[in-house]
DNA sequence: TAGATTGTTAATCGATTAACAATC
DNA sequence: TAGATTGTTAATCGATTAACAATC
């Protein structure tokens, strides 16, 4: 049988910020040994117990009255989410939201690295976009295959979003971030994660309406 | 008492796919009346159930054998979110995610007009972004007031998030939707949204592994 | 030691799903 | 009419929070 020890999705969300705070703690503090989840909770304003919890699925083990060695829990989380090594990624369309994220310097603080970029825009192929240089979306699957890359970030015209990920499947992908709209079909061997940059601003509104 | 009838965050998130599910449904099938929550529910890959409650939010009847009028819903969807008038943002931050964002133009199609630009970059100032000129920092309380601007998006470095969100404040801002890593301190009249890019990333880690 | 903190087990809360009568 | 769909009420599932013994 498998490990199917099921873990819930709104911790591993949460794992991120902690990773930061105890970042942040290490830097301004240097040479302290322990942090608590006392500590982390307080900084985004969550519970404690909450904290605790979500932290065991890394496997760290705390110490009563001290809390975590500072490295181990940075270690502990970036191993559970494969943060420990940098996470070779393709994004595919340079358009204003793809060039933001190749632009996102804080990314590589959470294991992601963009090894290329694909546009179908001939007037892109060969610029350079925060030091990456454009490809052809024609030799796409190729270029996949020869860097090994498993990870795509998709962010291009809804339109194209299926036919790009059909080629990417065909060239070996595991995951796709997808930032387009539409809903993707794949292989349930390949993982997607959707991103909807507008329910965020949904929720917002929601918030003020119901503030008033 | 007041109608602290509370809806679920879970719910609001999804509205804005059932929005674009049925914007897109109306174009293609011009004329056509209705549109059945099975029929949304199958383009989005989920239960049928999940929709139909989660429309009852907006306020929309259906009528059985049916489904709900596409005008309507469109309109009481739009409502629900305060999207049937564009909202007035103000964008703080042009770097590579606030210009992305200027130039996202799906926003328009979810309810967001981003009138004024902000940056403290002097090289910046007054040039053109997406057709929208960068203004000085400096400024800014003056000019939201001016605009009666109610929401902010922040786009710029984390040290500088608390502060920019104090001026915001005090300028009048009742939502903030704030794509730093800082957990603002505001006022509980001030709606905050935070986003975290990389929680979805996270995500995406996390079901690569035990996907295999 | 006393007080703070962890980690476990139980209770609560909220969201999703199921069942089904009402309806066109 | 028969079959599809809504909307409500109940059941299930999962996430958060509470309580508390163990520990350093």
């Amino acid at each position: 049988m498998r490990n199917k020890k099921i873990v819930g999705a709104p911790s591993v969300r949460r794992l991120p910020s902690y990773l930061d705070i105890i970042r942040d703690y290490q830097q301004e503090r240097e040479g302290v040994e322990y942090i608590s989840g006392t500590r982390i909770a307080r900084e985004l304003d969550l519970e404690s117990i909450q904290v605790r919890k979500d932290l065991t699925i890394t496997g760290i083990v705390g110490r009563p009255k001290k809390g975590y060695r500072v490295d181990a829990l940075v270690s502990a989380i970036e191993r559970f989410l494969s943060w420990d090594t940098l996470q070779d990624t393709a994004l595919v369309g340079a358009g204003n939201l793809g060039s933001a994220i190749l632009g996102h310097r804080e990314f590589a603080l959470h294991g992601l690295n963009i090894v290329a970029a694909f546009d179908s825009n001939s007037r892109k192929i060969g610029t350079k976009v925060h030091g990456i240089t454009i490809m052809s979306a024609a030799g796409m699957d190729i270029q996949i295959r020869n860097f090994g890359i498993k990870i795509a970030i998709l962010t291009l015209p809804p339109e194209q979003a299926q036919d790009a990920a059909d080629i990417l499947v065909r060239a070996g992908i595991e995951g796709i971030w997808n930032f387009t709209t539409k809903k993707l079909a794949v292989p349930d061997t390949v993982a997607v994660q959707n991103e909807d940059l507008s329910s965020g601003f949904a929720l917002l509104c929601v918030k003020m309406r119901t503030r008033k």
